[in-house]
RNA sequence: GUGGGUGUAGCUCAGUUGGUUAGAGCGCCAGAUUGUGGUCCUGGAGGUCGUGGGUUCGACCCCCAUUACCCACCCCA
């Protein structure tokens, strides 16, 4: 024979695949926070993975151009998206016309960033992305709601977090104050990292930005602060009279009132919250596992002012939220336990016939499907102790044996694997048995 | 792009200062005669030690290169 020249099967390094016990699990967390966005009134939106380059690349200033895919075919110039919420200000500038205000929309796709994988990074990963977006204003309530809808989503998926807030202005007021709004986002990038690097490292970058030392010791006492926001007021409202500072800080407040108002439980100011994006504008948020190991954060969100700026000059005001879901089930499916691998099963009964009863073997597997039943017949030619094991294999609980006697008298023999136990039952006892099974799960 | 680490069986990893046929656990397959799996017992298959070169009588082990992956930084979810 002559030799074949086989490719090794590989994949690319940062892509992602599950196997299917694991994709069950990944596709109803999905769905548990489809769930969700319906509930609180938001529609799906469906955009295309890839985009013009011109559109996807407006806003970038440069240093997300390496990152993003980006190629030819034939004069088109496109890109993967590497988020979903340049396609959405895209969309919404050319269907503002048509689109009812505020429009709540949500999104769960992939998105695509060609940087170097590491530990919960990935060039490929999923989000789920909640936004209201207003037509030339929006109400502080959509800050709010989004947040809400943040915490609902947690709670959908039995994950005790805490949603730590912040407003932007009152940490760029403060930076107006003393005069160096001009470094307003290479200020916030240092503060944002001082959870990372040490204190003198943190003061020696604010001094190269050119603060004094008793500015850089007031901005970061400033993100340290973090409580209820009674807390937030005491501390703060004598802190700086700057306009821009007293507005986040009045808005904060609002928020803290509207979330009240929907029954938000898990929310705690911290003024060290910022966000990498520079888009922000207002209100930005994070989330935290409680008691994990796992200490980065699992999504967040924020206001966007001028969301849609590079399409169109009418003014668009937004406020969104994205939930990490795939770091998030990388994350909690190397905890030991977390997940609880029997709700990923597949099959309910499988169907073990013999030669002369096969045929009635499939059609009961017919006649449990019809009764919502997941059945399952092993059709391979084997002996009986192989399908036996099959099942086993599989973890499959319940399993049905059709031999001459069962169908003679149409009642089966139905064995739970995990007791041993067996018994002789008609088809609709054995729907019946399978059924209440589920339901105790 | 920068820095560090690791490549040995399907998976997780041992492999003693370089010495003959490279090991374990898990998994997989097969055994207690043809309608009963898991546990236990017995047996079996499976590795050009990432790749290429060098040093040596001799290399999984030492040196160089290369490649893949992992981790950290940058940036971010």
């Amino acid at each position: 024979m002559e030799k074949k020249n086989l490719i090794t099967p590989k994949k690319l390094q940062g892509f992602w695949e599950l196997m299917p016990k694991e994709q069950i699990l990944f596709s109803s967390i999905l769905n548990k926070l489809e769930e969700v966005f319906k509930q609180n009134c938001f529609v799906p939106l469906d955009t295309p993975v890839l985009e013009y380059s011109e559109a996807l690349l407006a806003k970038s200033g440069g240093d997300t151009d390496k990152e993003v895919y980006r190629f030819t075919k034939g004069s088109t110039d496109m890109c993967m998206r590497y988020d979903l919420t340049v396609p959405l200000a895209r969309f919404v500038s050319m269907h503002k016309e048509e689109l009812a205000f505020p429009f709540k929309r949500y999104q769960i796709g992939k998105v695509y960033r060609g940087e170097r994988p590491q530990k919960g990074r990935f060039r490929e990963f999923y989000q789920c992305d909640a936004d209201i977006i207003g037509n030339e204003t929006l109400s502080m309530v959509a800050d709010a709601e989004c947040v809400n809808l943040f915490e609902k989503c947690f709670n959908a998926l039995n994950l005790d977090v805490e949603i730590r807030v912040s407003n932007r202005k009152i940490l760029s007021g403060y930076i107006q104050e003393i005069e160096k709004e001009d470094k307003t986002n290479d200020i916030l990038i240092v503060l944002d990292k001082l959870s990372k690097i040490p204190f003198e490292e943190a003061v020696n970058m604010l001094a190269e930005i050119g603060l004094t030392e008793q500015q850089c010791n007031n901005i970061i006492n400033l993100t340290k602060t973090t409580g209820s926001i009674t807390e937030i007021n005491q501390n703060l409202t004598n802190f700086c009279q700057n306009e821009l500072f007293q507005l986040g800080l009045s808005e904060l407040q609002e928020t803290d009132k509207y979330l009240q108002l929907m029954g938000s439980k898990a929310v705690i100011y911290d003024l060290s919250i910022i966000r990498g994006h520079n888009y922000y504008t207002g209100t930005v948020f994070e989330a935290f596992l409680k008691n994990s190991e796992v200490t980065s954060a699992l999504g967040g969100g924020g206001r966007f002012e001028n969301l849609c700026s590079y399409f169109s000059d009418k003014k668009m005001p937004g406020v969104g939220m994205s939930v990490g879901v795939t770091r998030l089930f990388d994350l909690l499916s190397k905890q030991e336990g977390y997940f609880d691998t029997a709700l990923a099963n597949d099959i309910d009964c499988a169907i073990i016939t013999f030669d002369d009863t096969f045929d009635a073997g499939l059609k009961l597997v017919a006649d449990l499907r019809k009764e919502d039943i997941k059945a399952e017949s092993f059709y391979e030619n084997k002996s009986f102790k192989s399908k036996m094991k099959e099942a086993n294999r599989r973890q499959i609980k319940y399993v049905v044996i059709v031999g001459e006697e069962e169908v003679a008298t149409q009642q089966y023999t139905l064995k739970d694997m995990t007791t041993s136990e067996q018994e002789k039952l008609s088809i609709e006892k054995i729907v019946e048995k399978i059924k209440s099974d589920r339901m105790c799960k």
